[in-house]
DNA sequence: CATATTCGTAACCGTTTGGTTACGGTATTG
DNA sequence: CAATACCGTAACCAAACGGTTACGAATATG
């Protein structure tokens, strides 16, 4: 089971690679959505988001609930966590570079 | 150069997705290494390796020096703030979602 | 100068990805 | 029951991805 759990936090990164999959992710920080309301924030077809929603769910990004002919989606962040945790170890190292970059002409954020 | 700005942010949520470049970035966290020295922690050959530092050079997770016929390479986090900065959105939602979905789960995958 | 070491790049290839259209399945509604 | 609304999936396609081999440039080294 631990190869198991690697594998989805590998496919975590991956979902959260695309920008319309992140973009699924801050919508709904801000409310439930049904699929139709998610795919009519964008351009592309409604079986595109489809796709994308059923990656999410697989990773357990979205957790999903039927209502009637509509199919209610909500975040759920916590398989972000494991982001957050190997993130930890290179804290310690970007804000090193910011003491070395100090005397450096400013990059911009 | 707002544009270019999210092209590059963009850039480092996919360089991250792949799980040999995390790798290499894991190595460079430790010491900095030559190329071919990177390339020998892996079953890769040296260009697949060679190409993807490119791209991690490309969105400044890495910069490297030559050293005369060699090339070292040194980790660079402050990308990594971009992603880090993202994260702190959600962060509030795995800490107390737990509790909230348990009733709502349909399926997982 | 000749040779070896280190590494980047070009060319190519199979697989994955993200998109589309077409279609069907399942409630809700008149 | 017939019609409609909502949504998942299959089939297909262009582009991107990750890998390989072959080759060449640049710098030690004998």
């Amino acid at each position: 089971m631990v190869a198991a759990r690697r594998k989805r936090r590998e496919a975590v990164f991956r979902a959260i690679a695309d920008p319309t999959r992140r973009e699924i992710l801050g919508l709904l920080r801000g409310r439930r959505c049904t699929v139709g309301e998610i795919a009519s924030n964008f351009s592309t077809s409604r079986p595109a988001i489809s796709k994308h929603l059923r990656l999410l769910r697989s990773v357990g990004l979205v957790v999903t609930r039927r209502n009637g002919t509509a199919r209610i989606c909500e975040l759920n962040a916590r398989p972000l966590r494991a982001v957050s945790v190997w993130l930890q170890d290179y804290e310690v190292f970007w804000r090193e570079s910011l003491g070395r970059l100090r005397h450096y002409v400013e990059e911009g954020s």
